[in-house]
DNA sequence: AACAAGACCTGTAAGC
DNA sequence: TGCTTACAGGTCTTGT
């Protein structure tokens, strides 16, 4: 479900609810192990903190107290909501009650998501953050002239490329496909073989498609909810992602459908190359 | 070292 | 209708 837009829709939902509502009284673990072992100290650090801030790396989100940070990945299926009583479900995994009486319930069906604490000062060191590459939204940092210098003579996938997280982050199997689209490159070329000018183009294509995703607020296919339960509307923006066989918006040509790097992916033939 | 493929899960939709 | 299969926004691990 989530790339880096709809972690960021998320991020400004549980910000919105948290900074009314800003007091952990309790957190409760429905289950020790989504995906990996939560530390068993975890709710007894939080509980009683003050959330000082919601903030987003790469697709993770960090619930900021003075004592340690709530890290959570959404995985493909996680999402957070205000529940209230008689609206549990058996994917629930944690639920946070806060100062008001209101309940957050994180709920992930296929557990591949995760929540873990940062504590203080561990932000760099730990070990699903330290890996991670540059934000595209870091004008500053995030450069068609970085892609370009960390592509060479590498044979992946462009597209496998720039999801790799420790190049840059927040960009998934959706995005990848529409930025490409944008850029006007085919989604099999080797990375090595993509030139500077065009690294320029897909570096500018991943930051337009990212904004205008987070300001339509994500993508909703499926289950995909803001925390304050509304659907995102990126979803009809797409050019090429879920349109095997449809007509390019721009040439009419059939977009086509193939798996590169285990994952579908989608481009049009006429105007990517 | 780099890359591809498999594994981890459940739910849903399509095909027979 | 019911069973089987394929596939889904991610990323970690294993094998070549």
């Amino acid at each position: 479900m989530p790339e880096l837009p709809e972690v960021e829709t998320v991020r400004g939902g549980l910000e919105k609810i948290l900074a009314k509502d800003p007091v952990i009284e309790e957190v409760i673990l429905n289950r020790p192990d989504i995906r990996f072992v939560i530390p068993k100290d975890l709710p007894f650090i939080l509980r009683g903190q003050k959330v000082t801030g919601v903030r987003r790396r790469a697709k993770y989100l960090l619930i900021d107290t003075a004592r340690g940070s709530l890290l959570n990945h959404l995985g493909m299926t996680g999402s957070w909501r205000v529940v209230n009583p008689g609206e549990e479900d058996v994917h629930d995994h944690c639920y946070i009650l806060l100062g008001s009486g209101q309940r957050l319930a994180f709920r992930d069906p296929r557990r591949f998501g995760l929540l873990d604490l940062v504590r203080p000062g561990e932000e760099l060191t730990h070990p699903r953050l330290q890996h991670l590459g540059v934000e595209p939204l870091d004008v500053e940092a995030f450069t068609g002239g970085l892609l370009f210098l960390l592509s060479r003579r590498r044979k992946i996938a462009v597209k496998a490329f720039i999801m790799d997280q420790r190049i840059v982050v927040g960009v998934g199997n959706i995005y990848a496909s529409e930025a490409l689209f944008r850029a006007k490159i085919r989604p099999a070329r080797a990375a090595g073989r993509v030139t500077q000018a065009e690294y320029l183009r897909l570096a500018e294509a991943c930051r337009t498609v990212l904004l205008a995703s987070i300001a339509a607020g994500g993508s909703s296919i499926s289950d995909y909810r803001q925390a304050s339960g509304e659907s995102g509307s990126f979803q009809n923006a797409h050019q090429v992602y879920d349109r095997e066989d449809e007509p390019c918006r721009v040439c009419s040509t059939k977009i086509k459908a193939r798996v590169i790097g285990g994952r579908s992916t989608f481009w049009c033939p006429q105007c990517q190359s």
